[in-house]
DNA sequence: GTGAAAGCGCTAACAT
DNA sequence: ATGTTAGCGCTTTCAC
């Protein structure tokens, strides 16, 4: 058996408890003590054991991610910032991936399980009045991460104001007739970036024009996929006589689907069709795509702090972060631009 | 508080070892007891606690994963794969990230700690005498991922078949200057990958030319960096008097880097240049870059599926997974290819 | 400053 | 078939 706080109390002559505060840096030790008991402790290479700590703190020291597709690197570069804060803290991560939407409550099934973790970070996922009932219930600090809900705290990117400096670039380019690459309907970031879409073309007096505005077809990944941009532009390309001339995709890899489609139909980017995506992943950059940067650094910072502050202090009122998310301009939009210089 | 089994022993005038027995399906229960039990328990939204089970049961039904860069699309897909499984099997995942290698050893430390976890999955990190005394120490079932160590179980891509047929195929294109674009020297991937490239020329009676070959500068992500391929490429086309003719990077990270100096040397890539990168991320089908693939889903799953064996049965054999890396041919080797069609 | 003892919520002998 | 009881390894009152 490994070594416990008993072996370090008889070794050292002393009562568990004494053992537990020195351990536990409790004051009123006395110094000689201390160090002995310190001593032993490294001598025996002596290890807390976690759930028994858990068990008798009734806290674990654990924070479980629950997302669908973790195949994706804007949720990748979000966990990655959000897990070094997390270690910072000395906390933990659990990682509930799921392929599907459906995997994603059996995901919060197993997450909301009690004593396993301290807070939950749910990612990206439709809050239907079941789920919040759910999270609710499960009596521990939820934060909403790239989705959000009255009541629980969330943090996200302004997908409207998104969307709307997408199409906003595009008209000033000259653009008119600016085609909308939509992900799954049941996406609320898709819909959110598509009414930025709308009030943009709204704004400068124009009204869309729903032959140019495509769903993805893609089941997968809630259709932000590469096949699905393709297929969507494939479909707005097959009637040549009223083509797009700028196109905005809801995210890069949709967007790397209409490049593709685009190409294949023997036209320019961006002398024939703008396209712009969003999301700024890694991809994109050699490519030379034009896209919204999201703040994925800032974005899993802010939700590791959401999470332990409300660990530390439950009845916090909820908070919304929003960040604002950055133009950035490449070859897609703008001639002259080698591929892979950009910022 | 929460609802435990003394609440429902309560409820159904039963003891609490009849509840835990109903709720771990022993047999020896009267089916109307059982049945008023598991209704209660379902009534009262009973969860067992994930803590105190650990602690009774020894055994947490966690598995970490230590990890070097997060942010890479082969980890990425593998802990994919890999956690799917683990949930087929009700096992959840920890993740341990972290940034540099010596931060792999402060995530260990944590990973290790006595009843967290039920085994270690240790990724891509080269096995020190000091990691693998820790990681025996530690007493818990250890599988090695993209590294090997004997004694411990272990699952790989075959890197030096996989350099070898990247070389093969650039002779069998006819070229003979064919440089190599290492990562840090402390990579043993990147170094299997470069004595398949030497052993490949050497069968083709060549002897390879030390000035082709070339190492990583960047300390980042142990120099499987799309800037470290690009320094490494600039520096080899400096002379434009002897530059080579063929290119075989040990990531394709470092491929795309290559690429990029390449074409801003304005050559022809595969006219001038040919280009063969390694791991097949998803970038690659678009760019249309030459690779090997590693089955990295494969990966995942043999390596989830060794560590519950041996969380089973901690006394078998270790064993060694190698698995064959796989040619990809896109249009960086082979003229008359369209990005993005590849397989 | 230190010890005794009562949990934390559950499992698993051992009885009956 | 069910109950009693002793842990699992630790924290934390409450005494002294």
């Amino acid at each position: 058996m490994a070594v416990t706080i008993y072996d370090i109390a008889e070794r050292a002559g002393v009562s568990i408890a004494t053992v537990s505060r020195v351990l536990n840096n409790h004051r009123r030790v006395a110094d000689r003590t201390r160090r002995r008991v310190l001593s032993i402790a490294d001598d025996l290479g002596y290890q807390p054991h976690a759930s028994a700590q858990s068990l008798a703190r009734r806290q674990t020291r654990l924070v479980s991610v629950v997302l669908p597709m973790m195949t994706n690197y804007f949720f990748v570069e979000v966990m990655r910032s959000l897990q070094e804060y997390l270690a910072e803290h000395e906390f933990d991560l659990l990682v509930h991936a799921s392929a599907t939407l459906d995997g994603v409550d059996a995901q919060l099934d197993r997450a909301v399980q009690k004593g396993l973790s301290d807070g939950i970070l749910l990612f990206s996922t439709p809050t239907t009045e079941a789920r919040t009932q759910r999270l609710r219930r499960c009596g521990r600090p939820v934060v909403l991460v790239d989705c959000a809900h009255p009541g629980f705290d969330s943090v996200t990117t302004d997908n409207q104001a998104g969307g709307y400096l997408a199409t906003r670039c595009l008209l000033d380019l000259g653009r008119r007739r600016i085609a909308l690459l939509m992900a799954n309907p049941a996406s609320v970031p898709s819909k959110d970036r598509a009414a930025g879409y709308r009030r943009a073309l709204c704004d400068a007096g124009l009204v869309a024009d729903e032959r140019l505005i495509a769903v993805s077809t893609d089941d997968a990944e809630h259709g932000y996929t590469e096949y699905g941009g393709y297929v969507s532009m494939q479909r707005l390309l097959a009637h040549s006589d009223d083509r797009p001339d700028a196109v905005f995709a809801t995210s890069d890899v949709q967007a790397l689907g209409a490049l593709r489609a685009i190409q294949e139909h023997g036209l320019q980017v961006p002398h024939d069709i703008a396209l712009i995506g969003f999301d700024d992943i890694q991809i994109s950059r050699y490519v030379g795509l034009t896209t919204l940067r999201q703040p994925m650094a800032e974005i899993g910072r802010q939700a590791a702090k959401l999470v332990l502050q409300r660990i530390e202090a439950p009845e916090r009122p909820s908070s919304q972060t929003v960040f604002a998310p950055r133009l950035i301009h490449r070859s897609t939009t703008q001639t002259g631009t080698t591929n892979g210089v950009g910022p």
